[in-house]
DNA sequence: AACGTTAATGTAACGATGTTAACTTAACGC
DNA sequence: GCGTTAAGTTAACATCGTTACATTAACGTT
């Protein structure tokens, strides 16, 4: 058994992820329009069909392919906080913050989760919540044990989080930030993902305000 | 001229709404990929390629049919205010529920919007936003001189609120609410929309605070 | 009344897409 | 050595958006 033996057998499982990885770009370039079967297999140096025997149909390749960026998400997202001291409201905050990076880098893979043509509504079990959420709501937890966020059902908390930043992320992905808000003026020379983390920190004294626990709100913290 | 005459000249006119029309049942019932030239064509009774007498193409079509159908929005809000007192949160609350409702009702326009495939970012003047952010920024206007939100940039304030409930209601888009809260112990018997709204109304609470003016914010106001 | 123009539609066809069927190879286990 | 299976090919089909070209009818002008 030589060596190029082996190499077409380990070449073969390897198919299945430079596939993968082929489908990976040109869903990055071009959008799901440029992930074609032919596309695919020609960057592979396949033929289309061979496709077939790794990947039920172009479904489940795309399917596939989102499912790997968005298990990202949750390490992207522990990294975000991990320097930041546990039940700190800064963590939450970068929590937020990570989410609408992760969001604007692979928007091709929201794009896909949150809107596109699911004809069956298939088991979206690892939509970025899937990773995303259980850090989010550790960090929730623990800010409500550290007095930081008054005590509720954390699942909702969680959620409310995740909606203000799901919004915000997603309505500036179909509108332009800047044609947007065009009259508030705070938005020239400033890039798209400045904008909406810029937004976002401005977000957080409303938002805090509302988690805030007890009597000391003082209110007019903003301006 | 005999009154057939008449009926093929002014028919002609209204061709264009019956493809309209025709495409967006397809669209409603299959989502965009039942919506196909000769599908709308075969509808209405006409070769597929007469449509493009009255639209340039696909996209042009379905970005008619999206526009007509947002164009409903803004009225939909102001029917959902109409018996509210101005300057009042309820009014801002009514307008949360009512973007829910239309989204649910009219999902595969938001589909459309909020995620697919723009290969031109095309000018969108009118998502939902053009016509509910207008109705929304008045009613938080009218809010903050009734001195129930605290005096900031309303656009801010604008964005914020439209941030939570398009978040929450893409969110459930994507992921099935009940699958997602199947702890938390608060969603059966009751249908998509009434558990989303549900959940906007518990939202309610943490957005007030956020937004009340100076201090008497007695908290805990929700368990 | 005849003519050119334009609006509104139809037919045929092209290239690209996702997918299936059937065939080829090569490697492995017994 | 032989069947089985994995991995891949070619050919083909139906469907899609779209274009080129022909057709038909109505209208305005002379």
């Amino acid at each position: 058994m030589t060596e190029s033996d082996i190499a077409v057998k380990v070449g073969s499982r390897e198919t299945e992820t430079a596939i993968l990885e082929a489908a990976r770009n040109l869903l990055a370039e071009g959008g799901l329009n440029a992930l074609s079967m032919r596309a695919v297999a020609s960057q592979v140096g396949l033929s289309a069909t061979a496709i077939y025997h790794w990947f039920e149909g172009k479904e489940d390749l795309v399917d596939r392919v989102v499912q790997h960026g968005f298990q990202r998400s949750e390490a992207y997202m522990w990294k975000a906080i991990e320097d930041l001291p546990a039940g700190s409201m800064e963590r939450v905050a970068a929590l937020g913050e990570a989410y609408i990076r992760f969001a604007l880098e692979n928007r091709e893979y929201f794009k896909i989760i949150f809107a596109i043509q699911t004809p069956t509504p298939r088991h979206i079990d690892d939509v970025p919540g899937k990773g995303g959420y259980r850090v989010l709501r550790q960090c929730v937890i623990e800010a409500m044990d550290a007095g930081n966020i008054r005590r509720t059902d954390p699942d909702m908390v969680v959620l409310f989080l995740w909606s203000v930043v799901h919004g915000l992320v997603t309505i500036f992905m179909a509108c332009d930030p800047k044609e947007m808000l065009a009259e508030t003026g705070c938005c020239d020379d400033m890039d798209e993902q400045e904008l909406t983390i810029g937004l976002f920190a401005r977000f957080r004294d409303l938002v805090r305000v509302g988690l805030e626990p007890g009597e000391g709100t003082e209110g007019g913290r903003d301006a």
